[in-house]
DNA sequence: GAGCCTGGAGAACACTGTTCTCGGAAGCGA
DNA sequence: TCGCTTCCGAGAACAGTGTTCTCCAGGCTC
């Protein structure tokens, strides 16, 4: 946030912009987004609204620095518990990805939502968000990768990908160096998809929770979620060979 | 809405009423949920914001009802589809369920926000709305439940279930009847978690590109809906016995 | 030390949801 | 047909909200 040399008013720039992101997500946790008053930011850091103009363009500027700082978040704590793990337990790695990320929800319901939910309306993702977007699902195609490296194939019986898929997984492997996911040299155009499948899975659960979509139907959802991790392991191939 | 006998007060109000909910309803495709503003409706009808509480208790109840209303035309679109099919084409009903909830979505996708996105505040589900809001899903397991009574078996491969889910899958399978679904007598536990997991799937799958989060990743939804469909009609046993 | 410029105050505007009172008109029973 | 009741809409008001504008003092920079 702060260039090299940091003047004294760049010092106090920075600690309100921060400060400001602070109250922010304070507030937000305890009232959601939508309700979250650029207001209410302002009076409790004692200042008049339009003060906080001075740092951020408006409501939705704030929120959407409460986004990129969500994933931001959510990224760190998934990559923080997996690092961890020893890099050779795959399936505590993958299983690790899919509780952290859970638990970081069940903590944080209202930045998932930010994140996860309904998109705000005015924004538009800026280009560093992309990259921190993927964290979670760079993850979990690490372990995979790993896994194929390490010698552990995928069961068969896929059917092969239609084209317009094929087209989406070679943009996306083109992608990956960019995203800082190491990829083997060939990598599997199925495993691209799994990998998509098993995290557009992996947040559908946690939102379900969250969201209430699961009341009188899911009454353990870590246990549930455990369950789904599993499957989706067992899919890939990352168990040991003994099944 | 209205009870037997009409008097004319009544109709006037059930008029009011419904014309109030679609007004809301055209207002809340042009700009979303969030932005839904009661006196925009009021002014739609030629009203005065105060006159709208003679109908709704408020903004929330008036989203409430857009909630079970949507609901209730995402249920009957994927209904009716399905029913057009013949009884023993499976394959094509499970397949119907998938891409009708999601060609749904994509034409009126805030409404599916209201639905399946961040859960609007205020917002305590009535009594109705737990039932409308099962339909998918129960859609879903009636594919499956009458692949099991046709004898197509499920794959084998699958884990005995924990305790704690076991307990949710027998308090789900309970309800059943209540929700209208007809199920075989001896329920298998893990169709039950895998039906669940399917509309997890499905729903995220959906949410996924409406909300955004497929750029650069999935430039091909339908396709790629189409492929997880297949993928868990195959792990369901739907498709026919010679693979 | 002179000057710029930044950050905050304050007022104002156009909205929002919600509550209240009040009037009139339409429906209803006799 | 008359009179009463009920109900619907108008209107004003209040407390909020996001946002824009002008203005000024103080501290930083040169």
């Amino acid at each position: 946030m702060s260039d090299g040399r940091s003047t004294p008013r760049q010092q106090h720039r920075d600690a309100r912009t921060t400060a400001i992101v602070e109250v922010a997500r304070r507030l937000l946790g305890e009232v959601g987004p939508g309700q979250l008053s650029l207001r209410a930011v302002a009076r409790e850091l004692d200042l008049v609204p339009s003060a906080v103009y001075r740092y951020f363009s408006g409501r939705d500027h704030i929120l959407t620095e409460l986004i990129t700082d969500g994933y931001r978040r959510l990224g760190g704590a998934v990559a923080g518990a997996e690092d961890a793990l020893p890099r050779d337990d795959l399936l505590a790695r993958w299983r690790s990805v899919w509780t952290t990320t859970r638990g970081w929800g069940v903590e944080h319901p209202h930045e998932w939502a930010l994140l996860y939910g309904s998109p705000v309306p005015g924004y538009a993702a800026p280009a560093e968000t992309v990259v921190l977007a993927t964290m979670v699902v760079g993850r979990l195609a690490g372990v995979v990768f790993d896994a194929r490296e390490r010698g552990r194939p995928r069961p068969a019986g896929a059917p092969p990908l239609p084209p317009g898929t094929r087209a989406d997984v070679e943009q996306v492997a083109a992608g990956l160096p960019a995203l800082g996911i190491t990829a083997p040299d060939e990598v599997d155009p199925v495993d691209v998809v799994l990998v998509l499948d098993a995290w557009t899975h992996l947040v559908g659960t946690v939102s379900f929770e969250l969201f209430g979509h699961y009341v009188n139907a899911v009454a353990h959802p870590q246990e549930h979620l455990e369950l789904v991790a599993d499957d989706w392991s067992r899919r890939l191939g990352l168990e040991a060979a003994a099944g």
